[in-house]
DNA sequence: GTCAAAACATGAAACGTTACATGAAATATA
DNA sequence: TATATTTCATGTAACGTTTCATGTTTTGAC
């Protein structure tokens, strides 16, 4: 793949339409020019099909108009999301998008923070995990779901209240006992929040709850483990159930089924994220949306914002709870 | 975002270290250099933090090391998977990725292209549906699942001998009479092949089916409809269903489950790509599976392939049928 | 008809790199 | 020791833009 044809260049055009190279330059970024001189440029452009060359005005301008989007992959629905909203967000403002899958990859996150640096993007908007990323202080950055320090501003989703409304959610549905369930890797301290405002939930309505850490390795066999615990006669101990991510509930969901345990008759579950795989589709399972495209929206704000004062540490969006037929609730899908 | 802090170039290097610019670049291009030359420059360089300004680099040597991704979104499972696999592929290869997300918009995928011409990237993989999509002769362009000339490469995965095997799949697992249930927007050709594939394999085996358009304005309404004009007395005329994506048949077997028809019992179900939602979890249904990370190293294999000859106008890559719960069978996954 | 002022095209310089021709120093040959 | 040869740092010329000081032309005023 080598680039051997040589593309004409403003000089071409100056020389075609027989006008000085200032002139043409003029012409293709719509300075005033007058009319014959643009009439002639304007031709030579469409003759010569020239195009501007993008190295030569980012070495001029030490711009690129190119962001980095650092995030683990784009399999997670989660991320999909994500990666497909700030995408649109960037274009809308008329800046490209360089993808950066970084695997949960502390060298490789590093890696891409170093390549900004470099000039090839002006700037970076990061879902990381790396807990000693360190982002050059010129190097515009926003964090998505983690603080990095008072000078990197950081986008999230309410999570506190996520989990508050999840708990009262599940409490006003006529749960007693629930169970709070996380997965191992909680690398991200935001999400820790979830946790929080479920707590801060269950309290304000009398709800008791029990909360079980799923190790990432294997959460069927540690649920499963967790069920037979709490399983006695055919009843469970526990009639709610709080998944920190629409993955987690996924998976709990299936394992619930396998069990025979019926959902939401036996258990209520609620979920956090807010996932429809297929696009317009409905949720998984009830659960708390976070706000993909407004989060999307306000990293791409916040990263082009020319004033480095306006740059709040923390923007903290506000969740929605969505039913998903995992719950007890006046079906108002179900007559669709 | 301005950048107005002047990075260290090359000449404040070779003036700190007290060398000619041109020994700084070939230390910093691992070209031989006396040793005595070259640690004084690497002190130079870690003293000043240098990076290379890659607009510069990419001006003279007209290259950037970046591919373009044109995709729909990444919002859909199969789109999700082929970008992040591709964005594997090509770091791989120590190339960039740009995603455009073209949301289906003949227009953007246009604009795209053109960019890509302005020297913003050095080729282009393409997941397009823009029939009129004009391609420069000298930008490099490997196309997904469809045909673009004899010029532009194609990598698919094989179409025909999916929709045969899942013919056959459905015939050997004792299906008498088979619903064949596309969506109506199949712009590209390539899958366009599955049924034809499957028609052969209906032949093979001796049976019979039917075809249906389902319309993705609302394929719910229309599904609904084909049921209520296949069922007699709570039963089905048709006992297998082939569905053209996982998507459409995430669908049917949502309103399958709505007319309390029983799958696999009363009817099987086999889709087409192989999607897992959440990562390493199972299938929604029982599916033909696309080699996704085949494809996607396939695609960047030929776009940096070096020698314009060798590029086969179309690569065409082996599919496998995969158990999802939706077919009768042997329940390998149950037990676990 | 002359002069001042405004309007606007011109072309050179600069951005940071790489490549190449140049020349100086070190080494080998006679 | 003098010359031929190699080695290797040097510095300049591109790469294709944008910007800005310069110079030319046109317009308007007296």
């Amino acid at each position: 793949m080598k680039k051997d044809f040589s593309a004409p260049t403003m000089k071409d055009v100056a020389r075609e339409a027989g006008v000085a190279l200032g002139t043409v330059s003029k012409v293709v970024n719509g300075l005033p020019v007058g009319d014959s001189y643009r009439i002639r440029v304007e031709a030579a452009i469409r003759k010569l099909n020239y195009q501007v060359n993008s190295y030569a005005q980012g070495l001029k301008a030490n711009r690129t108009y190119t962001v980095a989007l650092l995030i683990p992959n784009t399999i997670d629905p989660f991320y999909a999301s994500l990666t497909y909203y700030i995408n649109v967000a960037l274009m809308k403002k008329r800046y490209r998008m360089l993808l950066c899958a970084t695997d949960y990859d502390p060298r490789q996150e590093q890696e891409y923070v170093m390549m900004a640096q470099q000039n090839k993007v002006d700037g970076i908007i990061g879902l990381t995990y790396n807990p000693h990323l360190i982002v050059d202080e010129n190097t515009p950055f926003v964090a998505i779901d983690r603080s990095m320090g008072p000078k990197i501003p950081c986008v999230a989703c309410d999570n506190f209240a996520g989990g508050q409304i999840a708990a009262e959610k599940l409490a006003d549905l006529g749960c007693k006992h629930a169970a709070f369930l996380r997965s191992g890797s909680a690398l991200s301290n935001e999400p820790n929040k979830r946790k929080a405002g479920f707590e801060a939930g269950c309290l304000s309505r009398g709800l008791s709850y029990e909360m079980k850490i799923l190790n990432d390795g294997d959460p069927i066999e540690e649920f499963e483990h967790f069920i037979s615990e709490h399983i006695q006669d055919g009843k469970l101990s526990f009639d709610g159930i709080f998944c920190v991510t629409d993955r987690l509930a996924y998976h709990v969901l299936h394992i619930l089924h396998r069990f025979q345990i019926r959902v939401p008759e036996d258990v209520q579950l609620i979920g956090f994220d807010g996932i429809r795989t297929f696009g317009s589709m409905d949720y998984h399972c009830s659960t708390i949306v976070q706000p993909v495209p407004d989060m999307a929206e306000m990293c791409v704000d916040l990263l082009l914002r020319e004033n480095t004062m306006a740059k709040p540490p923390l923007v903290c969006l506000p969740v929605t709870y969505a039913y998903g037929g995992t719950t007890l609730e006046e079906d108002i899908h179900a007559d669709r």
